[in-house]
DNA sequence: AGCGTCTGTGTTATCGTCAACATGGAATCG
DNA sequence: CGATTCCATGTTGACGATAACACAGACGCT
């Protein structure tokens, strides 16, 4: 019962060589004959050896672990963000551990959480600009944020977010609305700033004065709460809110205020969450490709960490998807 | 800068004393004098002492870190239970990694990946009833597998979604409805499987005969493709959906066919999603209870791990939460 | 007084792996 | 042809922590 999980010493002993050479065999050192490799794998098989992560991680150093820090999974950008950076750090051998802030959103507690665990670096979804910025990083970990303005300490990767924004409010613009208000993101957000920044500069494209901005905080419940004052203003017609939940929010208030979208309004969200397309009416949005995102963010963190790579700044693109929420005016 | 980290020797040099008893304070070995382990102490703050995880693992054979599989995080409750696991396992002092099931849904494969990374015990999100049955489950790793039939060879948490079902159904008929129409879950889900139970039970208890059930795959998309069947149907006035998200789907397509919730056809979902007060109207539903899901499994998982503990089986309550989409008939 | 027991501490060996160095032989060179 | 290089492999000794054992002194018992 108590079997002895099998070492390579036990490797070594069947294949007839030494521990050193089995070593050699499973990192891939070219310094091993054909013949030898093959024998030793046969007895691998035969063994169903499988090497000791911790052993490894004291002798080297390197626990082929890393983390991701998020203040909260519970949200729907958060939680498909964990599942690309799952599957990236699953193909390439690296095990994922997931670090949540606690309630004092204490990014330097949750740095020495990973310090604990020993991880060779993370990825940080930065909901708050200054999250990262203030936190001093530790030296020896590589780091890469999503959604953080450049940095030269740590790679970075982002969506375009004021692109997409741009995007979004041009087609309601192109739509023939005299102009588009918005629902924007918390303050501390730099997705939220960047989104409100892509609607400002479409706006000050067409010659338009910015409206005053309604601010929530992701939540439909808050975007239900905007939607109400922007509803009973009569020469509101198009509304782009900064995500898909909040949008939700103002489809329900203006409906119940009488003006349903898409006839008496416009409505735009961001993310494309799954629900987006059987929201009533299904929602136009601009959809962030978040498996490129976790997946760009994993690679630039393998960089760093196996080739030392110098810290990257990838933007990926967001595109937008028409759907029934939005019409001609 | 290449500072070696502090190990146990370095805090034992400085406090005088020899590894051992350091370690044995790090512990809470009882035989240590309250003086001694003071100067250890501060010896320890001093240098800034951690305990490296992996050494500690080499030579115990635990590693302190718990896996937790699911095929997806993609879906709103996966997540949530994720954020429960991470925050519980955090509290006390276990990493948690994160393995999700390839597409082939191989459960094998993940156990093997738990394997390697040496877990101590795993949590297992079963959203197929064969899932675990068929996969043969590690003898030395601790098992706690969440929503699955009672099961002797690993421990059980499951929401008691039966009862959450019946009492859905329950508050329908005490509407005046004369039955209660039902979108189920996927076939293969153990969830969908007890929620139709519920359902059947409740209607049974009232000497009703239950009709015919539409199935989904618990998205909204499947929801509404439901739900256009049930729309054109005139003696349908009561739809119990599966989860939130169908009954969302649901929602609009009995509107967009002219029968909008709650005058024309009432609705209640499972779930309560954090979106479903914003739906259009707001939804009622069952709340399960995510975090005392999470926090129980991992409890445990804890005492299978570090007590032996048997393998038990336990329910948590649903509740129902009723909002604007159910109205009397 | 003599003996066992308990307490606090130190010593030693070991977990599985890999880096550094060592070795012996074949291939290559001037 | 001796010297040099290269190649495939082996030997040794950590990495940091702890389990098992050892031991000296204090205490209590008969």
């Amino acid at each position: 019962m108590a079997a002895r999980r099998v070492s390579m010493a036990d490797v070594a002993a069947l294949a007839g060589v030494s521990g050193q050479t089995v070593s050699r065999v499973v990192n891939d050192s070219p310094r091993v004959d054909p013949a030898t490799r093959a024998k030793v794998e046969s007895a691998m098989a035969r063994l169903g050896y499988r090497p000791h992560r911790a052993a490894r991680a004291l002798r080297t150093g390197r626990t082929q672990t890393i983390g991701l820090v998020a203040s909260t999974l519970a949200t729907v950008g958060n939680s498909r963000m964990l599942q690309a950076v799952a599957d990236a750090a699953a193909s390439r051998g690296y095990a994922l551990v997931v670090v949540t802030l606690g309630h004092g959103s204490d990014v330097a507690a949750a740095f020495d959480r990973l310090h604990d665990q020993g991880v060779d670096g993370a990825i940080v979804l930065n909901e708050a600009t200054d999250l990262v910025r203030d936190a001093e990083t530790p030296a020896d970990l590589a780091l890469v944020v999503v959604d953080s303005p450049r940095d030269e300490r740590f790679g970075v990767v982002v969506t375009d977010h004021a692109g997409g924004a741009r995007a979004a409010t041009e087609h309601l613009l192109g739509l023939g609305h005299a102009t588009v208000h918005h629902v924007a993101g918390p303050p501390a957000s730099f997705a939220a700033a960047e989104r409100e920044r892509g609607w400002r500069e479409a706006l000050a494209g067409a010659g338009i004065d910015a409206p005053d901005v309604a601010r929530g905080d992701w939540t439909a419940a808050s975007g239900a709460f905007a939607g109400a004052a922007l509803a009973v203003d009569r020469s509101v017609t198009a509304v782009f809110a900064a995500n898909d939940q909040m949008a939700l929010g103002v489809l329900r208030t203006f409906a119940e205020s009488g003006r349903p979208a898409p006839d008496a309004v416009s409505v735009v969200g961001f993310d494309d969450v799954a629900d987006a397309a059987d929201y009533r009416p299904p929602l136009t949005t601009v959809r962030q490709d978040f498996d490129a995102l976790g997946e760009r963010a994993l690679e630039r963190l393998v960089a760093a960490i196996e080739d030392a790579a110098e810290p990257a700044y990838d933007v990926i693109p967001a595109r937008l998807v028409v759907r029934a929420s939005t019409a001609p005016r």
